[in-house]
DNA sequence: TATTATTGTGGGTAGAAATGGGGGATTATC
DNA sequence: GATAATCCCCCATTTCTACCCACAATAATA
């Protein structure tokens, strides 16, 4: 910082940069809701947030009844990609909108809080606990009970394309 | 700005940014229409329009039963396009009238309401409820039994069709 | 172990947002 | 020119939400 607490050129370009923001969303983590449908974000989850995206992400609904969350940069990946369909395509429509529909721009509070919409609460069958899962660049969000029963179901998961995936990846 | 006339990294992020015009429309809003055909606009809406478009949005009619609002900046890019269609083509002169010919400024009012005009309100079937749709760059308006009629009506979509999209943007 | 910082959760409150309605100025209609 | 219709600005009320403070639980540190 300058003398007078304003920033020097050099420190902002450092600080926009700086490699602790590109720390990625890994782990697991739960929570609980609030009357007021707010939920706390996990703190790493906070800390590995660019400044750029200025405490906001943006959720919206995911596939298998969970919520994603993007950091908005990330988002805005995602409408660059979005706004190449044609608008004139009904299929595309279609899409844009199931996607966008329930996108809703959070930012959270003082406290580490967002705010969750009731469409998304229902959606995702959210009443009192909450699950999140870190997915690299995004944040998904689940209800304990919903995530219990797709792991559930998809245990039987063929192993051989888990291999098959893995093994595309080097992992 | 900070309390001594310094830069808060935020300010500077916001700047660096373009401060947050670049947002842009999401989310699902609902809301009443009054006995003087009055609607409000969503604050975020609101909020998300540059300043250059002075409050003012370009009405008309959408696809599906569905009205379009344009920030003005934005239609003024479907204008230029339209522009370019020809105008010896029959199909190209019935396009652009049908377009064009419901097309309406309006401004909302220090309340934050715009008023649609009665061939509008008559097309898209709209009698009290409406619904906001966010669509990146331009707004969707819907009465709610339209939209569910349509919603039911593309149930049925081919879900390969909504994964391989999905894959290809990358969301 | 004692002490301090951080994190997660609860709740109150000022200000913003949503909605309804009055009334004057302007425009349209006869 | 008189009357009606419409638009635009203002005011009022209720609902909602962003922001604030508080505090317990946990983690970190001396």
């Amino acid at each position: 910082m300058g003398r007078n607490g304003g920033l020097s050129l050099n420190f902002v370009c450092n600080y926009l940069m700086n490699s602790n923001f590109n720390i990625s969303f890994t782990g697991e983590y739960r929570y609980t809701i609030d009357q007021k449908n707010r939920i706390n974000i996990p703190a790493k989850y906070r800390k590995a947030l660019k400044p750029v995206n200025d405490r906001t992400f943006v959720l919206t609904q995911g596939f298998d009844n969970c919520l994603l969350l993007y950091p908005l940069d990330e988002w805005q990946v995602v409408e660059q990609q979005l706004s190449l369909l044609s608008s004139m395509k009904q299929k595309h429509r279609t899409f844009v909108r199931s996607i966008v529909r329930f996108a809703t721009y959070v930012q959270f509070d003082s406290q580490g809080r967002i705010q969750i919409p009731d469409s998304l609460t229902k959606y995702a069958n959210i009443s009192k606990d909450v699950v999140f899962i870190g997915m690299i660049k995004k944040i998904e969000i689940w209800d304990p009970a919903e995530l219990k029963k797709y792991e559930t179901a998809k245990l039987n998961i063929d192993s051989e394309d888990f291999e098959d995936l893995a093994n595309d990846i080097n992992f």
